[in-house]
DNA sequence: ACATTAATTGTGT
DNA sequence: ACACAATTAATGT
């Protein structure tokens, strides 16, 4: 576990705060399309990714999803240190999309952290301006880009999550993740065969 | 090997 | 958005 968190992290963090990250984080590993936090549960810690990829996702009242972004190695939460002070709840979802390793740091333990170390204060911060800014992107594609451009992305940042050129997901899935309809998706991405810039199988889509 | 069924994808209105 | 057709995968006999 200290090989990989200096590995990461070993650039950021002060000898003192690493040791102490050992000392009171849990290593987990999570296998693939596994639930992390729900929408509505309690936070139990702050997790620091490792490896792999965590897809965050966020729901309505209707059960609707919407994909907001991916957590990859180097990367931590920071809707979760909004409610780190508080009894908030999840606001959104978390599920592993990948295999994924990652370091789990209960939020008590790292009470007097901000002021002992600076290093993890600025860690926090740019932590969250990444985060925020990943959202500021998703919020713009969603206003101003059509839907076409956006399936594109979604399914180029999958590609790049995934390091495969080849894709197992159903239109459905799809829809659900961008908040849009089977149909739709399925038109979309037959526009986008045609053009060549994919190729369509049964629960599976190939980039070429 | 064949038939049946369920799930996924394609298309017209 | 809806309805239905077409295709593919899964399962039982």
């Amino acid at each position: 576990m200290i090989l990989e968190l200096k590995r990461l992290f070993g650039n950021i963090f002060e000898e003192a705060l690493i040791q102490e990250i050992t000392r009171v984080g849990t290593l987990k590993e999570i296998p693939e399309n596994f639930m992390m936090i729900d929408i509505g549960e309690r936070i139990k810690g702050v997790p620091l990714m490792i490896s792999g990829a965590i897809k965050i996702s966020r729901e309505n009242e209707k059960g609707e999803e919407l994909l907001l972004y991916y957590l990859e190695e180097g990367d931590s939460c920071t809707l979760t240190f909004a409610s780190e002070m508080g009894t908030t709840k999840s606001k959104i979802r978390a599920v592993s999309e990948l295999p994924s390793k990652l370091i789990m740091i209960p939020i008590n333990q790292m009470e007097n952290w901000e002021g002992k170390y600076p290093s993890w204060r600025k860690f926090l911060f740019r932590s969250y301006q990444i985060r925020m800014d990943e959202m500021v992107e998703t919020l713009d594609s969603i206003a101003f880009d059509g839907l076409e451009k956006r399936l594109l992305d979604y399914i180029t940042e999958k590609k790049r999550v995934n390091g495969k050129n080849e894709l197992q997901i159903t239109h459905q899935n799809i829809a659900q993740e961008l908040h849009s309809s089977r149909v739709v998706i399925s038109r979309l991405l037959k526009k986008l065969e045609q053009t060549g810039k994919i190729e369509l199988k049964r629960n599976k889509i190939v980039i070429t």
